[in-house]
RNA sequence: CGGGCUGUAGCGCAGCCUGGUAGCGCACCUGCUUCGGGAGCAGGGGGUCGGAGGUUCGAAUCCUCUCAGCCCGACCA
């Protein structure tokens, strides 16, 4: 993209609704517009990385075997008053009357529809396991939104339900779905770290929230710090596995990490002491293991091989996409602006011509933009007449992770320079060098 | 929902107390100079001061109501 032909809209100052720094950068880095409390449009930098996001999301969802769909955000709430939801979630249900004058919604979450959709059509046991997963717009009309795309009242969330005939299989689910979302956080490069929590108003027995670390997180995680050095990093996990997937949830959640709410001080004096941490943390996804608790009511049975018909055994399982965005900038900025994480990325590499007009500078510019795009990648030439300052500041700000410039300087002695955001180290590179270099960066994530 | 606060140009703000018909910085447009970390000079465009009602000869300014947004708390992915 030729920044000269994008919509960037970079603020130099912030504006004075934003507190925290992920809602302020977000805003500087023309990301996203506030367009009512707690609701934004996303501009074209922000849909760029909120759809790498939801991209990763996607893979690594269908990696673990499940089956994506989508239910509208819309709902009846006719089904609400079957599983007696309607009147249990309170205020912060967006409850919409059509011309009709029926009761609708504007879905906060999907458990209901998702069990309606099994009822209607799944008969035998034969036909599980089954996993079903969309990446969907919620309301929840939060008394106060606040934070940005953290805790907006629209949001962007990947919901999973799993069907299963047995409690060992629908903790296989529980456990896979552990499995794939830190690799889905890690694939982002975040590190979100399964703590046990309390189960809210989903219910359930067992239940993993994933945080990411924060000064600015919500809540106030308990932890020992030997977790933070556990990683997956390029394993291979058979997820059909049961045994594979226990063992990797055994190792995520040996060790002490807790939310606020199920912290037991007790048992966290016998982390040892140098281990003992206490943090905050940004909630970006949870698990639960909720039994039968909607089949039972709504009548979603199968049946088994003894032929009598089974509740089958459900759990949900949540991954906040709009606000992983917030968190990885709360996890990933300085003071200049974000520093985005190769793996998500809006763009892979920004060029900066420092003297636009100039035909060696434009010519050199050229090269490497056409290279990059020849090699799938995706730069950011920012071709505009500035000056060197703002062309730099626009760069920082918007956080691309490496940066090419380009100056007749440089070009003087066949170099460009090749600059990485989140070091700020740069090394002068022949315009070849250049490439291959960052091209190889991205080969290897 | 309790407590506190703010709405004046795209953004950041002053003016309000003490009423007299709107201003500053950035951004934007034109020209010249400049050009490796948010340049300088000159000229220019843009606001019925959130909305409604009231007081007054006259309201951004005082009064009433209302809408929106922000912060703290409770709540929450």
């Amino acid at each position: 993209m030729r920044l000269s032909r994008y919509f960037l809209p970079v603020l130099k100052e912030t504006p004075s609704e934003a507190q925290i720094v992920s809602h302020r950068l977000m805003l500087r880095a023309g990301m996203i517009r506030q367009q009512a409390a707690g609701i934004y449009s996303w501009l074209p930098l922000g849909y760029k990385v909120l759809k790498k996001v939801e991209q990763i999301v996607h893979e690594e969802q269908q990696r673990a075997g499940h089956i994506p769909l989508l239910m509208p955000t819309l709902q009846s709430a006719d089904l609400w008053r079957e599983s007696g939801r309607y009147d249990d979630y309170g205020e912060e249900m967006l409850r919409i009357t059509d011309r009709h004058g029926r009761d609708m919604l504007y879905g906060p979450t999907n458990e209901e529809m998702i069990t309606d959709i099994f009822r209607s059509y799944v008969r035998s046991y034969k036909d599980l396991p089954l996993t079903l997963y969309h990446i969907q717009w919620k309301f929840r009309d939060e008394v106060r939104p606040r934070f940005g795309v953290m805790r907006g009242r629209e949001f962007l969330m990947k919901d999973g339900y799993n069907f299963d005939l047995t409690v060992e299989d629908a903790l296989h689910a529980y456990n896979r779905h552990l499995v794939s979302y830190i690799r889905t956080y890690e694939r982002m490069g975040l590190q979100a770290i399964p703590m046990r929590a309390d189960s809210g108003p989903i219910g359930g027995d067992d239940t993993h929230e994933f945080l990411v670390l924060a000064d600015t997180g919500e809540s106030e995680v308990f932890y020992d710090a030997a977790v933070t050095d556990i990683k997956l990093g390029k394993r291979e996990i058979d997820y059909d596995s049961h045994e594979a997937c226990h063992a990797v949830m055994e190792e995520f959640t040996s060790l002490y990490a807790r939310t606020d709410e199920t912290h037991d001080a007790a048992l966290f004096e016998q982390v040892p002491e140098e281990r003992r941490r206490v943090a905050r943390g940004i909630e970006v996804g949870q698990i639960f293991f909720f039994g039968t608790k909607y089949s039972e009511v709504m009548g979603a049975t199968v049946q088994g091989p003894d032929g009598k018909p089974t509740p089958v055994q459900m759990g949900s399982h949540g991954i906040g996409v709009s606000r992983l965005l917030g968190a990885l900038i709360e996890a990933n900025h300085d003071d200049k602006g974000i520093i985005w994480p190769e793996g998500v990325t809006p763009f892979h590499v920004g060029i900066v011509n420092l003297k636009q007009g100039d035909a060696e500078a434009d010519g050199a510019c050229e090269a490497l933009y056409k290279s990059f795009e020849a090699l799938g990648l995706e730069p950011l030439y920012d071709d505009r007449d500035e000056r060197a300052g703002g062309k730099f500041a626009t760069m920082d700000i918007i956080g691309l992770p490496w940066r090419i410039t380009v100056g007749p300087r440089g070009l003087k002695n066949g170099v460009v320079e090749v600059t990485s955001r989140r070091t700020g180290e740069s090394e002068e590179l022949t315009p070849e060098l250049a490439i291959a270099k960052i091209a190889k960066i991205y080969a290897d994530l």
